[in-house]
DNA sequence: CATGGATTTCTGGTC
DNA sequence: GAAATCCATG
């Protein structure tokens, strides 16, 4: 608290930015007292705001940087932050200790009060996996069918539970059908049971424990009610029930409290959030001020227009009008490619050629509806030698070697974590195995102690042949050695020591192949990344609640990921790969659901769009690898929906396509007329077949699920010379039988690889 | 108890 | 098509 360095002088840094803020923005940085509600357009400068009436309050002394709660959602916009208020108020910004996202938040809170939920204070927050493998093991244990009541899906329950603020005793009759025919609350009780057990909990305990400390214990509530004298929200959209109950609670007693949202960009409700927090927040804190923000600083007057004209689709919404002084610049370019690979082909030649203009390569990014489009990116253009960076993706810390070492610092902070143990107590290879674990487990579940210790006692019992007994209690001496050290030792080198001493190193070294290597120097990595910390807990806690492994942005790299990942950043140029039915909007968003749904998927869309400052590129392909199954495919329907006037369409035809084109043009194939009357590559203004690729398309759910299913039937008319029962010949699936013929799609057994699913285009009659 | 082969599942996104 | 899981064998 005391930690607060003078302010800077008036003319300094933060007095600047608020001279550079338009009038809405500074109405936002000077309303101090009072709830707030920023409505915010993408790209209007909202961090901007924000982190300016950040510094601005603790310029002014209104609060000392401790004594404001700012909240985001992804520790990329918390750094981000911190980084910006830094450059204002300089190493003020280290006492900020309540700025992060909310679950980091919660668990420094947590921290506190653990106990008050029957938590130790060190307790560790346990990712999707280990939940995972806990909750199967409770499955199995009751005796529940894990195959008809999966594992995953009592997960994807609890969550939607706790994200809600329910705990166990609060479902209703409703919810506790969820899940294998009334067992809901039966598994979620005995999971927290065994989470309190393990003196762990999931992310979304972090919050649901401190709601209910809030709720339960006023002493706590006044407490943090008086310490925030300020309270702000990033993302307000985004916030789900037990968010929104827990800020309010503490922003009620000074209701000084400033939101900032779009509900444009809400993207998140699959997780919970409620764009219906954004649109009550006048009604919680009456006499809110609303403030919007409708300039945009971001993009060009094209690719604003053809956003807006895409989310104007959608029917729930506040509705704003995004503005811009900005030149016109290009129009969004929509190109349609043959397949996967041709896409990234094309993006990469693009790149390249922006490249060759000078722009930098940090300032490039594709981004993608799910995470297994990157893959095709990855292999081009590691063969091309263009450099990139996947964000997200196969993280670093889920990698096994990885997991397996912070395992073995779990157990060694913290002796209960039996999820840890179960990881290690056979990595390396020690000799023990299934019934070895099976005895430990019954020992400690009758005694009601921790594996660990467990482990120890089973060697005083027959319940085990000597040799694991003897490796049990030969693994537990180090674990205790490594325990002492710890209390000495830098987290970096008690990992080096332990890796070495447990054996894990050497059986990687005594496998020499070339992916050993690869994890042996990831271990290092993951040694060189602990140097910063000086405690295990501290690492540990970073490790769970920042996944992330970001190497500090060394040099030039196109960036891929997700689109859900990309909001809240900006790029001069945007790729916008795999604009298909069923790939975006994505089939599951279809099939589970209604309008609702599918107006997600298009603020999804809105939301990659106006991450472009100046080019946009959506690409389309006619047919996709799904499953490792070849599916011809539609544009998606929001290509259709973009307005023609700020849209250019462009199709490459190349390689296989002639066979392509035949086969569509028979159906009046919507590419035939363009592509007519240029051969290889056609420009072209006119609505021709986006309007026709609409036309299939009604945003009246009922028709949706129809439409997106015949995706395949669209333009498919079976070969004529190709029949069941036929012997034909596929480039590389070599001879088979035709069994089955829908439309242009066969599925063919062949003689040496199987049952595919192939386009008919792709084979011959043999 | 490890191993290898067959089978099946998976790919919606985040902390 | 890859990864996870299952199951039979050594």
């Amino acid at each position: 608290m005391n930690n607060l360095q003078a302010p800077p002088p008036s003319s300094g840094p933060a007095e600047t930015m608020i001279g550079g803020l338009n009038e809405p923005q500074r109405e936002a940085v000077l309303t101090t007292e009072g709830p707030v509600l920023m409505l915010a357009g993408a790209g209007t400068g909202k961090t901007a705001a924000l982190t300016t009436r950040l510094a601005h309050l603790v310029r002014e002394r209104l609060a000392w940087p401790s004594e404001i709660l700012c909240v985001t959602f992804t520790n990329r916009a918390a750094r981000e932050m911190r980084e910006r208020v830094g450059h204002m108020i300089g190493p003020a910004v280290e006492g900020m200790p309540w700025l992060g996202t909310f679950h980091s938040v919660a668990a420094k809170m947590l921290r506190r009060h653990a106990e008050l939920v029957g938590l130790q204070s060190n307790y560790t927050i346990i990712d999707t996996d280990d939940q995972l493998r806990l909750l199967k093991q409770l499955i199995v244990a009751e005796n529940v069918d894990e195959k008809r009541f999966p594992a995953k899906q009592l997960a994807g329950c609890i969550d939607r539970w706790k994200n809600r603020g329910l705990n166990p005793g609060d479902l209703d009759a409703g919810e506790n059908e969820a899940y294998a025919n009334g067992k809901g609350r039966k598994f979620y009780q005995l999971y927290q049971d065994r989470l309190k057990a393990v003196n762990a909990c999931d992310f979304g305990d972090l919050l649901l424990h401190m709601l209910n400390i809030l709720r339960t214990h006023r002493d706590v509530l006044d407490q943090y009610q008086q310490r925030f004298k300020y309270v702000m929200v990033d993302e307000y959209q985004d916030t789900n029930q037990v968010q929104y109950l827990w800020l309010r609670l503490i922003a009620q007693g000074r209701q000084n409290i400033c939101v900032v949202g779009d509900d444009d960009q809400s993207i998140y409700s699959w997780r919970g959030a409620e764009v219906a927090n954004i649109l009550r927040f006048e009604k919680d804190f009456p006499g809110a001020k609303v403030i919007k923000l409708e300039q945009n600083y971001r993009s060009t007057p094209q690719i604003l227009a053809a956003a807006s004209g895409l989310i104007d689709e959608n029917t729930q919404r506040l509705g704003k009008t995004l503005w811009t002084t900005r030149h016109a610049g290009d129009k969004v370019r929509v190109i349609g490619v043959w397949d996967g690979p041709e896409e990234a082909r094309r993006i990469g030649e693009d790149i390249e050629r922006l490249e060759r203009e000078g722009a930098p390569l940090d300032q490039i990014a594709i981004l993608v509806r799910a995470q297994y489009q990157t893959r095709e990116f990855e292999d081009r253009f590691i063969s091309i030698g263009l450099k990139y960076r996947i964000v997200g993706g196969f993280r670093f810390y889920e990698r096994a070697e990885i997991r397996d070492a912070l395992a073995y610092l779990r157990v060694i902070a913290q002796p209960q974590d039996d999820l840890a143990f179960e990881r290690i107590y056979n990595a390396p290879k020690r000799g023990l195995g299934a019934k070895a674990l099976e005895a430990l487990h019954t020992l400690a579940r009758r005694q009601n102690i921790p594996m660990t210790r467990a482990a120890i006692e089973i060697a005083d019992t027959d319940e085990l042949p000597a040799r694991p007994r003897n490796t049990f209690l030969a693994l537990m001496r180090d674990f205790a050695r490594w325990r002492d050290l710890s209390a000495t030792e830098k987290p970096s080198d008690l990992l080096r020591t332990v890796m070495d001493e447990c054996g894990y190193t050497d059986a990687l070294q005594a496998e020499k192949s070339a992916e050993a290597t690869g994890r042996l120097e990831n271990l290092a990595e993951l040694a060189r990344a602990m140097e910063e910390y000086d405690t295990l807990g501290e690492f540990l806690e970073h490790v769970s609640l920042v996944m992330d492994n970001e190497k500090s942005a060394d040099d030039e790299k196109v960036t891929i990921m997700t689109m859900h990942a990309a909001k809240g950043l900006e790029f001069d140029n945007v790729f916008l790969p795999g604009w298909e039915e069923g790939v975006f909007p994505s089939q599951r968003a279809l099939d589970e659901g209604g309008l609702a749904s599918l107006e997600e998927e298009r603020r999804l869309a809105y939301v990659a769009i106006t991450r472009a400052r100046r080019k946009c590129t959506i690409v389309h392909a006619a047919n996709r690898r799904i499953y490792g199954q070849w599916n011809s495919s539609i544009p998606s329907r929001f290509i259709a929906e973009l307005p023609e006037e700020h849209v250019d369409s462009e199709t490459t035809l190349s390689g296989g396509a002639s066979l392509w084109r035949a086969q569509w043009s028979e159906h009046g194939d919507p590419f035939a007329e363009v592509a007519r009357t240029q051969p290889s590559r056609i420009v072209t203004r006119g609505p021709g077949w986006q309007r026709a690729a609409a036309k299939e398309f009604d945003t009246k759910p009922k028709r949706v699920a129809e439409s997106t299913r015949s995706a395949a039937s669209f333009a498919a008319k079976p070969r004529g010379d190709i029949s069941v029962g036929d012997r034909v010949f596929h480039e590389k699936f070599g001879y088979g039988a035709v069994a089955a013929q829908e439309g242009n799609k066969l599925e063919i057994d062949f003689e040496h690889s199987g049952r595919k699913r192939v386009i008919d285009s792709f084979v011959k009659p043999a």
